[in-house]
DNA sequence: TAAGATTATGGGTAGTTGTGGGTAATTTCC
DNA sequence: GGAAATTACCCACAACTACCCATAATCTTA
């Protein structure tokens, strides 16, 4: 069943094959709207874990890139972190993304794979990173977290 | 005899089957109105059980987490933690969802399964926890009863 | 009260999904 | 320009899931 367009959640455990190959879930694919073409636009996550974009939804960002300026050192330079090592992929017919060995170096892959619904992306870890990620949260300031959960869940 | 659309009141006792399946009360179902497509979104409650909104309420809850920019590391924490192990699911023919092995887990879910009409949404519980969580709500300070009272009328 | 409808629970099956590997086309480099 | 390496595309199998049917218990209604 899918929900929305371009919209993805829940948590999946998959393999990165020899070839450097992830399965994007079904339900995930069959999220994607027709005028993405069966592509994705991998990138750095913020965390040590790959984003994945739909392509309609990278071309908005790349947009917003765009109105930055060049002046500003800090611009300068989130623009160039974000798009230096963006890359798109087609999945092929089993469902595939390839991803390059760039990123996979970043996200510290390994053989497994979680990929993460983030509602307008997804996140693909390493399982172990995700494990440490999760246990950093905890000093997150709870009040600020509350006030959220407060505002966003029904 | 149904009150209003997606309102759900009462409690019921249901079991887990083999595949992981729960009943959802016929009372629910027919108070799904027709949008939701006989559609629930599970997810993780803020207590040990499984929260299950109707499709529609979820699409809510998206909205506002798109709202959330993943630049803040609070903000992307926290989509993450809501959408991660949240599911779409579609009632059969004979009015069950099926549960992921992970919620069924993070609820604690053996083979009774209580289920809770929660107005907006309902809670699927395991009773033995239920049962361990009333008696630590008990001890809630009735000044914070104090504070609803000023908010609730009852 | 009896018959029919609805509800709760169990299990079978066909189609889909995830994963591995193979081959042809393309690119890279000497 | 040709060999080597890389990439894109294809096939095959095993595991799983969604959908279907069956049955027993419960509720509704005449």
């Amino acid at each position: 069943m899918t929900l929305t367009n371009n919209t993805f959640i829940g948590e999946y455990a998959y393999s990165l094959d020899s070839k450097g190959r992830v399965n994007i879930p079904a339900k995930f694919r069959q999220a994607l709207s027709e005028d993405n073409e069966n592509t994705f636009v991998i990138a750095r996550g913020m965390d040590p874990c790959i984003w994945v974009y739909p392509l309609s939804q990278w071309k908005e960002i790349e947009t917003n890139l765009r109105s930055l300026s060049s002046l500003s050192k800090i611009h300068r330079t989130f623009v160039r972190n974000t798009a230096r090592y963006a890359s798109p992929s087609t999945y092929d017919k089993q469902g595939r993304i390839t991803l390059t060995p760039s990123l996979i170096e970043y996200a510290g892959l390994e053989k497994d794979a979680l990929i993460i619904g983030m509602v307008n992306k997804m996140e693909i870890w390493n399982p172990v990173q995700m494990d440490k990620t999760d246990k950093e949260t905890i000093k997150i300031d709870p009040a600020a977290y509350d006030e959220l959960a407060e505002k966003i869940i029904l």
